[in-house]
DNA sequence: GTAATCACG
DNA sequence: ACGTACGTGATTACT
């Protein structure tokens, strides 16, 4: 039988350190426990112990420590968002049915070491579970620790039984007590032997083992006479201080065992997951609602009157009602065969109507086109799709007011799930009601019209609380403008662009990826010459053994779980050896004919061209992002990848026109902090970079040089990133101090950027967010976490989100705005892609010249700023050419 | 499923 | 003393 224990104060502190802080939509924090629970699920599956059992410290005076007065008076007490989570985690213990132990007086150690005897007293193996060495003199033949350390987010174990000990410590675990009597602990307030380290101690334990034998032969032991003296001096203080280190395993604590045995979680769980809002938890540790309610969300106290909508009369009757209304809910299934429509008719009435291709004995289409026409108000959780369904099938996509899930992600645009029941869960702490066996995508339901309709009518129930609890919260937080300026219509735009989709050149994509196969073979053969074995070029791993290993080229730089070999390590290797060269141009071919080359020729549909996905409500500044394919990443940065670009053309008779904005992110940063050089430099027209130079170096724009330049344009870019003067060295190739000097320059000459970089970190510590101009939010809960390294990140955040996010706000009012004047003009071309400061739209070759300049007119008229906001537009035959 | 790498703005 | 620029997505290797 095992038993594991657990240190739960240990553990719970990697956990809060090691994760970014995570709160619940009340604010209450929770990422600590969330962090031990994880820890807990995988010691669980790793260890497979049949009991189990945590440890607290009980946080009052120790009388056993007493009389080394401060005892652990140097560790810090616990961050005020860890102590309220202590409570609470556990609370979560208790109903996961896991037993704790605390005890006054007595540290968690002296408990785990009691309990590991006991188990070992009743034939039991014992696992402890901690991240503090020292336990590990506990180790015994039936004693195991596993030493749980966080690095980077990531939870590594160790485990340590008695044999891993003495490979690494070189003597009996029982000595770590000597070594610590020895060396100290600053940490633990033991005192140890002044003058000896860790070295010197090791050494002597590893020769006498105990302090008891090293003292019985004094002074007779090999050791320097100044050690030797010091080592005569600290006797007492050794012997205190092995006091002070040896963990007790005598506490008076009653323990069984048996009575640890791992059990089913208490009914208490998993409302208490609910409410933390662990929903993926939920299902790892296997919890069940007491009671799985199937019953529709009856938010409001109405009275719901179910209708089937049978005949065009029930049609009828209905499409008046829901004129009348001031809204409407709506969910439809993503081929259309089932719509349910949800009505309130009075404060206390409303009608549920399910709508059923199958059932209905009428006009279908009829239905439909009526339906999505603009004389009825819809509200719905991903709109962008359901347009884009309804334009797939010709049929109208107006009277949309309201999109649940944009609007979730507005007011979090971090929680990474938009998922109705999600958002059920955060906003209501309730599950959203569904049949039981229902898998939790809605839209797998055809043909199973009885579970459909019970998912439906309490999916549309959620979409209706949804809006009345979201719509006042944007208008709360400003952002009523931006979603029904730029969002909301930005649905109609993308699903359009999707369906357009871009045509490519397939046969061209097709040899140029036989050519790209040629050159690989050829790498390939001379690569494996040079290294004198055949192995795979692209595992990182196998080529960092045949590099730095076989071949013994520098692996000076980073090592994570090997040596790193990406491109700025091999390009400093590059004239040290032919083969650097070789994998370099290896890398650069397999990407290549791998994401684009074959990655798009899988992509392309039967009319020869290729549709993205654009997902609204993923990143947390507020850009789009492109799936399936990837169309926001196309190189351009290389001649050889620009070639991809000449595969993308258009229609037979037309021409793509590329319009892009010109530094907008630094003209955004001139603008947003008032800096009136900055403003200056872009008034007066002409290079940034290289006036941001001149400014700086304090030269005359036409003595820039190009190395100048180059720094210039580092910095600018390092600014808008929320900079550091080691990152920035790193990005130019000079020293940390060259690179200070240079931020110093840049200050000095634009001090209102100072000005506005220091006021925004302060403000978003005040208000716990940053946003952009048209009030878009980043929730910021970084810049009061006491790790520093996530409090530095939330700083850069709060520096780079309104930037960032407002050139996103600019980039989505001129979308729309493109959309309804190529619309009003009643031109063909319409839009096929956006790259964040980029627009591509394909037009008959004789609107070129309209379209173009319609473009760049839209796009700089969105917004006035302080500074000139410019657009350029070029047309050609392909978007290489497109980009002028 | 995660890590490493590299493509883009 | 530490770690190091913001925001993404796809592919490959490997556990």
């Amino acid at each position: 039988m095992k038993l594991m224990v657990i240190d739960g104060n240990s553990i719970v502190n990697r956990a809060y350190y090691g994760i970014r802080p995570l709160t619940t939509r009340d604010g209450l924090y929770t990422h600590a426990i969330f962090g031990f629970l994880t820890t807990l699920l995988r010691l669980k599956s790793e260890e497979e112990p049949d009991a189990l059992c945590v440890t607290f410290d009980v946080h009052a005076p120790t009388f056993r420590h007493q009389a080394a007065e401060s005892y652990k008076a140097t560790r810090k007490g616990m961050p005020e968002e860890l102590q309220m989570q202590m409570p609470v985690l556990k609370e979560v213990l208790d109903s996961l049915n896991i037993p704790r132990y605390e005890m006054a007086g007595w540290e968690a150690d002296d408990l785990i070491g009691t309990i590991s005897r006991k188990c070992e007293a009743a034939g039991w193996d014992c696992v402890v579970v901690t991240g503090d060495k020292d336990s590990l003199q506990l180790i015994t033949d039936h004693t195991k620790v596993k030493l749980v350390s966080t690095r980077m987010g990531q939870t590594t174990t160790k485990d340590m039984d008695e044999a891993a000990f003495r490979e690494q410590y070189g003597f009996a675990p029982i000595h770590m007590i000597d070594l610590k009597a020895l060396m100290g602990d600053t940490s633990d307030n033991i005192p140890g032997v002044p003058g000896v380290g860790e070295k010197t101690a090791m050494g002597l334990v590893q020769k006498y083992g105990s302090i008891d034998a090293l003292y019985a032969k004094m002074p007779d032991i090999e050791a320097k006479p100044a050690a030797l003296r010091k080592l005569q001096e600290g006797e007492e203080s050794a012997r205190q201080s092995h006091w002070l280190a040896t963990i007790v395993t005598d506490a008076p604590l009653e323990f069984v065992p048996e009575e640890n045995l791992v059990r089913q979680p208490l009914e208490t769980a998993y409302p208490l997951f609910l409410k933390l809002e662990f929903t993926k938890l939920i299902e790892k540790f296997n919890l069940q609602a007491v009671e799985q309610s199937v019953e529709p969300v009856q938010e409001k106290n109405f009275t719901v009157t179910a209708r089937q909508v049978l005949s065009e009369n029930d049609a009828a009757e209905l499409l008046e009602l829901w004129r009348k209304a001031d809204y409407v809910t709506v969910m439809a299934l993503p081929d259309l065969t089932g719509v349910m429509v949800d009505c309130d008719i009075s404060d206390t009435e409303a009608v549920s109507a399910e709508l059923f291709f199958e059932k209905y004995q009428g006009d279908w289409n009829a239905l439909l086109r009526a339906l999505f026409s603009a004389d009825i108000k819809k509200v719905t959780h991903e709109l962008k799709d359901l347009i884009r369904t309804l334009l797939a099938n010709d049929l109208p996509a107006e009277g949309f007011i309201f999109d649940t899930a944009l609007a979730a992600y507005l007011l979090d645009a971090t929680a990474g799930s938009y998922a109705l029941d999600r958002l059920f869960v955060a906003y209501y702490n309730a599950e959203l009601p569904k049949p039981v066996h229902l898998e939790s995508d809605a839209f797998s339901l055809l043909g199973d019209t009885v579970q459909a309709e019970a998912a439906f009518h309490s999916y549309t129930s959620a979409v209706d609380a949804l809006y009345e609890t979201l719509a006042p919260k944007l208008k709360e937080q400003g952002m009523w403008e931006l979603f029904e300026t730029a969002e909301l219509p930005l649905c109609r735009v993308l699903a359009e662009m999707e369906l357009a989709g871009c045509r490519v050149d397939k046969g061209a994509l097709v040899s140029f990826g036989e050519m790209l196969a040629k050159r690989i073979t050829e790498l390939e053969t001379s690569i494996y010459d040079m290294a004198g074995e055949t192995f795979n070029i692209n595992s990182p791993k196998q080529l960092g053994e045949i590099l730095f290993g076989k071949l013994g080229l520098p692996h000076g730089k980073k090592t994570k779980t090997g040596w790193s070999t990406n491109v700025d390590v091999l390009e400093k290797l590059r004239y040290e050896a032919p083969i650097v060269s070789a994998v370099l141009e290896y890398r650069q071919y397999a990407k290549l004919k791998s994401t684009y080359a074959d990655g798009l020729l899988k992509t392309i549909d039967a009319d020869g061209r290729i549709r993205t996905s654009f997902q609204m409500t993923v990143t947390a500044t507020g850009r789009l992002s492109s799936t399936e394919p990837n169309l926001q990443n196309i190189p351009t940065r290389t001649d050889l990848g620009s070639e991809i670009r000449r595969m993308f053309v258009p229609e037979e008779g037309c021409v793509l026109v590329d319009a892009d904005y010109s530094q907008i992110e630094l003209r955004l940063l001139a603008h947003i902090s008032g800096d009136e050089n900055m403003k200056n430099a872009f008034l007066s027209g002409g290079d940034i970079h290289t006036a941001t130079a001149a400014q700086v170096f304090h030269v005359a724009p036409e003595d820039v040089t190009p190395d100048m330049r180059r720094s210039a344009k580092a910095v600018n870019f390092g600014i808008v990133y929320g900079i550091s003067a080691f990152s920035l060295s790193q990005d130019i190739g000079v020293s940390v101090a060259e690179a200070k000097a240079y931020m110093a320059a840049y200050f000095a000459t634009f001090p209102g950027v100072r000005t506005y970089m220091d006021a925004v970190v302060e403000t978003a510590k005040e208000t716990g967010y940053v946003e952009t101009i048209l009030h878009r939010r980043r929730n910021l809960p970084e810049l009061t976490s006491s790790n520093h390294n996530l409090r530095a990140f939330g700083e850069r955040v709060a520096l780079n989100m309104p930037i960032q996010g407002t050139a996103a706000d600019v980039m989505k009012l001129a979308m729309v705005a493109v959309w309804k004047r190529l619309r009003s003009e009643g031109l063909q071309a319409r839009l096929v892609l956006q790259v964040h400061d980029e627009l591509i739209v394909e037009c008959p070759e004789s609107e070129a010249e309209t379209v173009s300049r319609l473009l760049a007119e839209e796009m700089e008229r969105v917004a006035e700023l302080s500074v000139p906001l410019t657009a350029e537009a070029h047309w050609g035959r392909n978007w290489l050419e497109a980009k002028g």
